[in-house]
Parts: structure tokens; sequence; C-alpha cells
DNA sequence: CCTTTATGCTTTAAGCCTAAAGAAAGAGGA
DNA sequence: TCCTCTTTCTTTAGGCTTAAAGCATAAAGG
């Protein structure tokens, strides 16, 4: 569609990404010397993450029929062979407590995951994978890299290697302040 | 906490950090080359996106008692005066076209943006910001752009406009792919 | 033993998100 | 006109997510 019905089509543009554009040099900038850079890199960082996540989100769907958070849950199951409990696997993913019962529950009735009280403490259950989750695991984390070095395949290895370091620090750096 | 709980506590990395750790001097790395440093990429660029995420809902939540997704519309109205169909701004905030359904109702609801139909196509609708969602969305700015610089202020000034540069780069090439 | 406090987990209410199906309007051709 | 195809938007079913409330267990102190 050329020219399409005008003032239709917005700039393919994520959100803010340039809130500071209207007002010429701007004089009175809030939080001098940072000026914008940060709300922009911000922004940037949250579309990568998005459209990424959007694909591989897909391919779990389309290829396996599950999902990237239940994938999350057999990865930080797969790197702790002991299991792991419900909280530390919370933690693990960022998500809140609630959340991974729900999730849980799904790998324990695909026979994922198994799940078995502490016997230190009667509260905690811990979580682990069972050998079809582990077969799963394996065949899905195959997958996943494939799929993300075809979605990076075109970003020079510098600058991989590159923003591995920065994103790490950055990492660092946001955790400290959580 | 110095020494916790035994064997509790997991090791404070999200997901899929080190898949590579285990085998030694990998002789058969499947694609290799790109080995597994745009895994790690990957994964890193996640956790940031989320750990940031985080703190900012919290913070949208507790002082102004809205939300990230309803910040993301009025600032994607915000930047086009005239407006925006429903598909527009689904496709400007990355989400489903059915999402923004949901969202726009509960601004309108709220007073802060209006919809009117497109005289040119009955179909469409095309939604804008009233005054107040112009002054509601001035404020949210102004304290989101804070909390980003607070939230970034140890990062490295060049740090920041070399992750603005990178995180360009890469959003491009993941939008080639989409 | 009993109370208080903390911890681990689940449940609930509310909201975001998607894909898919459906309704309504436009656009084009026979 | 009528038929078909497309586009725009809403609805629906299902899943993820959070905060907050609630339950059960544990831990500490009287």
């Amino acid at each position: 569609m050329p020219t399409p019905a005008p003032g239709n089509e917005p700039p393919a543009v994520t959100a803010t990404d340039n809130l500071t554009a209207a007002g010429g040099p701007a004089t009175r900038a809030p939080l001098p010397g940072a000026g914008s850079a940060t709300l922009r890199m911000w922004v940037r960082l949250l579309a990568c993450a998005k459209i990424g996540e959007k694909q591989l989100r897909r391919k779990f769907d389309e290829q396996f029929d599950t999902t990237l958070p239940r994938f999350d849950v057999l990865a930080a199951l797969d790197r702790v062979p002991e299991g792991l409990s419900m909280s530390a696997l919370s933690r693990a993913l960022l998500v809140s407590n609630g959340n991974v019962t729900a999730i849980v529950r799904q790998l324990q009735a695909q026979g994922l995951v198994a799940s078995r009280i502490d016997p230190h403490d009667a509260r905690s259950a811990i979580v682990s994978l069972t050998p079809a989750g582990q077969r799963q695991f394996d065949t899905l984390a195959t997958a996943h890299h494939a799929w993300i070095a075809a979605m990076l395949r075109d970003v020079p290895a510098e600058r991989v290697d590159q923003l591995v370091r920065s994103l790490g620090e950055l990492r660092a750096i946001l955790e400290e302040r959580t």
C-alpha cells in the first residue's frame, strides 16, 4: 500500500524512543548530563527483548506445543540435578512465588518434573526433572540454541562479545538496585 | 546472609547462562564459531529487561496506580497528536490487536484517551489523548525518565552510548527476521 | 508447653498477552 | 447487483504474571 491513508501509519518506533525531540536545545533538561541517552538505551533494550521473545515464543508453541516459561523452569532444573525448592525456582526465574506453582503443576501433569517433600522441612517441596523431563529439555535446549543462533547470525561476533560483557555489567548494576 | 542454609540457595543466575559448562573442550559443539556466545548474550539481555521492567512496574503501581502497558499506550499516542488506529497502535507497541482493545478500554474509562470513527473508513477507530490524558502522560513520563536515570546511574556514560548504538543495530537485525 | 514470629507454598483477584474465530466494512470484478 | 477477498476490530479461550491473603510448618523464647 503506497501512500497509505495519510496519517494512519505510525513511524515504526517503539514507545518513547525520542521523548525529548520537541523543545530545541533544552536549557532545563531534568537530570542533566545523562540526558536521555539512558532512556533511549532502555527503550531499545526492551524492544530487542520483546521482538526476540515473540519469535521464540512462537517457535516453542508451533514446534513443541510448549511455552517459554515452561522451558525456563526445565532449564533451571537442568542446572541443578538435586532439584530446587519452589522458592529457589522463583528466585532463579525472577518470577513470583505463586506463578511457579502453576507452571510446575503443568509440568508435573505432563510428567516432566517430580516433586517430593524436603526431608528437612515439611513445608518445602523439592522439584526436579524426571528422565522424560530431562530428555524433553535436551531436545528443547538444542532447538532453542539453534533458534537464537539463527536469530542473531547477522550480528558480528565481536559485537556479540561486546554485548555479552556490557550486558553482564549492566545486569550486575541492575541487580544491586533491587 | 553469609553461608545461607546449605544447598537451598541457587546460584543467582538466570535460566541457561552456561549451558556448555559441562563437557570440557567441546569437540562437537553445535553451530561452531558462534559457539554459545549468542546464547549468553540473549540470556543476559532478557535478564536485564526483566529486572528493569520489574522495578518500573512496581513504581508505576505504587506511585501512580497504573501499569506499564497503559503508559506505553499513552506514550505512543503522545508522539502522534492526530491519533492512531487500533492496528497502528498494536504495531507500534509490538502487541496483539486484541490486547490493545482491552488496554484502550481501560484508558477510555479513565477519560485519558478518546476514540472516534475514522471518517474515511468506518471500520477504523482513531484513538487520541484527551487533555487529561496529555497531562497524565506528562507527569508519568517525567517520573519514568527519572526512574530510568536512577536505575542506570552507575553505568558510565560511554557505556550507555555504546549500548544505544549496539542495541539499535541489534534491533534492526531482529526486526528483519520477523 | 505455648506463644510469637518467620518461612514456604497455594489460592485469589486482577491484569496482560496471544492466537483464532467472528462481525462489520471496504474494494474489486463479473 | 452480487460475489469474493481483504482489512479492522472485538471476542473468546487459555496461559503468564503480580500482589495480597491465607494455611501449614518451623524456629525461638517464655
